[in-house]
DNA sequence: CGACACAAGATTGTATACAATCTCGTGTGC
DNA sequence: GCACACGAGATTGTATACAATCTTGTGTCG
C-alpha cells in the first residue's frame, strides 16, 4: 500500500481489522483464525499475532488462550460502563475543545460531516459510523488531549460493537444532526453548550440501544459465516 | 513462579517489568534490549516481544522503529494531560464508589492502606508507590467499572513515570493522609465528599510536581546505567 | 584538525519450524 | 441408545533462523 513511507506492518494490519470492524463487515463473535488472516494479507502468523494483540488491548478482539482471537461481543454491562466512561470524558473535552478551536479546525469538521452525510446518502452505512467515530476523536485532539483522544478512540472502538449488537433501528440518522449542532457551539465558541450537547448526544445514543435482555447472538452462526 | 496456575507466559514478563517501572528500579529512559530482557528472565525474544509491544500501548514503554524499546519518558504536557484525564475519571467514580461500598471492600482497601503505611515505614518507596496506584484502581473496581479501572490503570502507569521525573520532594507523605480521608468518606456512603477528596487528591499530587521547564533528564546517561 | 563516507557489529523486523493444547469425530462399555 | 474415553487433526504458544536496518568506529579526503 505504501512502499515508500516505511510503516509498521503489524500496525497496518491491525488498522486494517479495526476498520473491518468498525464498517461492520466483520460480525462480533467472528472467529480470526491466525493463519486465515496471515494469508489474506500475505504475511506470516508473526505480525497477525502483534496485531490481533494489539486489537484485543483496544477491545476489539478477545483472545482466548489456546483457543484464538474472536472479535468482541461486549455484553450488556460492557455496553453500560463504555458509555459511562465515555459520558464522564466527553462532554468535559468537547467544552475545552469549543474554547480552543481553530478556524482551521472547523473547516475540518465541517469537511467531515459532509463526508458522513454523503456516505448515508450513498448508503454506505457502516463507513458513516466509521466517520461518525472519527469526529469524536477529532474533538478530543481539538482540546489538545491526545491521552483522552486516545481513550476516546478505544471507547469509539467498542461503541462501534455495541451498535452492532445492540442497535434498535427505530431512530435512524441522529448522528448528523447532533454533530452539527456541536459544530455550531464550537463555531460560537460557547464552551457550555458543547458539553451540554455532548453530553446529550451521548445519552441519545445509550437510550437507543436495546440493553433489557439480549442474550448474545448465536456465536457458532456467525463463525461458520465468518469463516 | 506459578508452575500450577499456566499465566500467558508474556503477560508474566509484562507484569515483571511494569512492577519494576511501578517501583521506579527502571528509570524513564532506560533502553530495553530484547535480548538481554529474554536472557534475565529465560524466555525467547518472542513474549519479550509481546511484552514490550503490550506495555507501549499502556504507555510505559515507548517502540521506536529500528531501534528499540525504551521506558517512557512522559513530557510535561503528556503529564498534564495524564492528570487531566484522571481530573475527569476519578472524582465521579470515587462518588460512585462511596455509593456502593460493601463492608467487605471497606475492609480490603483498609487492609491496603495498611500495607501502604508499612511499606512507607519500611523505607520502602517504591513499593508505596506502587500500592497507592493500586488504591485508585480498587476504588474504581468497587464502582463496578472494569472499563475505567482499565483506563485508571494505564494512568497510575505513566503517573508513576511522571512522579520518577517531576517529583519535588518538598512534600513528604501527603499519600496516606489523603487516601485515609477518601476511605472515611467511602465508609460513610458520602458520595459528594469523596468526589471531592478525590478532585483534591489528585490536584494536591499534580500541584506537588515540577513542570515548569524540565528538560527530559540526559537519555544517554541514563542508558549508560541501565545496561 | 575536522568532517564525511563506509564497513563491521549489533539490534530489531519477519518468517519458519517445532511443541503444547484444544476440538471434535469415533469407538467402546454400560 | 447414551455417556464417556481416546486419538487424529487442527490451532495456538514458543523458539530459532534469517533479512533489514541502525549504530558506531575507523579511515580517508579536504
Amino acid at each position: 500500500m505504501d512502499p515508500i513511507l516505511k510503516e509498521p506492518a503489524s500496525d497496518h494490519i491491525a488498522s486494517r481489522l479495526a476498520l473491518a470492524v468498525h464498517e461492520h463487515r466483520l460480525a462480533p463473535g467472528t472467529k480470526l483464525n491466525e493463519d486465515e488472516v496471515a494469508d489474506v494479507y500475505g504475511v506470516s502468523r508473526t505480525v497477525v499475532r502483534a496485531a490481533l494483540q494489539r486489537l484485543s488491548h483496544d477491545g476489539l478482539v478477545e483472545l482466548r488462550r489456546n483457543r484464538g482471537a474472536f472479535v468482541a461481543q461486549p455484553s450488556i454491562r460492557d455496553a453500560r460502563e463504555v458509555f459511562e466512561a465515555r459520558a464522564l470524558l466527553e462532554p468535559r473535552t468537547a467544552r475545552s475543545a469549543a474554547e480552543r478551536v481553530t478556524a482551521a479546525d472547523l473547516a475540518a469538521l465541517n469537511r467531515h460531516i459532509e463526508e458522513e452525510h454523503a456516505a448515508l446518502a450513498a448508503g454506505e452505512g457502516g463507513r458513516a459510523l466509521y466517520l461518525s467515530g472519527l469526529f469524536h476523536i477529532e474533538i478530543a485532539r481539538i482540546a489538545d488531549q491526545e491521552t483522552i483522544a486516545a481513550f476516546v478512540g478505544q471507547l469509539i472502538a467498542r461503541s462501534s460493537l455495541i451498535i452492532a449488537l445492540y442497535w434498535q433501528r427505530r431512530t435512524a440518522l441522529c448522528e448528523s444532526n447532533a454533530h452539527h449542532a456541536l459544530l455550531d457551539a464550537m463555531a460560537a465558541r460557547d464552551g457550555e453548550r458543547a458539553e451540554d450537547l455532548m453530553r446529550g448526544h451521548l445519552l441519545d445514543l445509550l437510550t437507543s440501544l436495546d440493553l433489557r435482555n439480549t442474550p448474545a447472538p448465536a456465536r457458532s452462526l456467525r463463525e461458520a459465516l465468518g469463516s
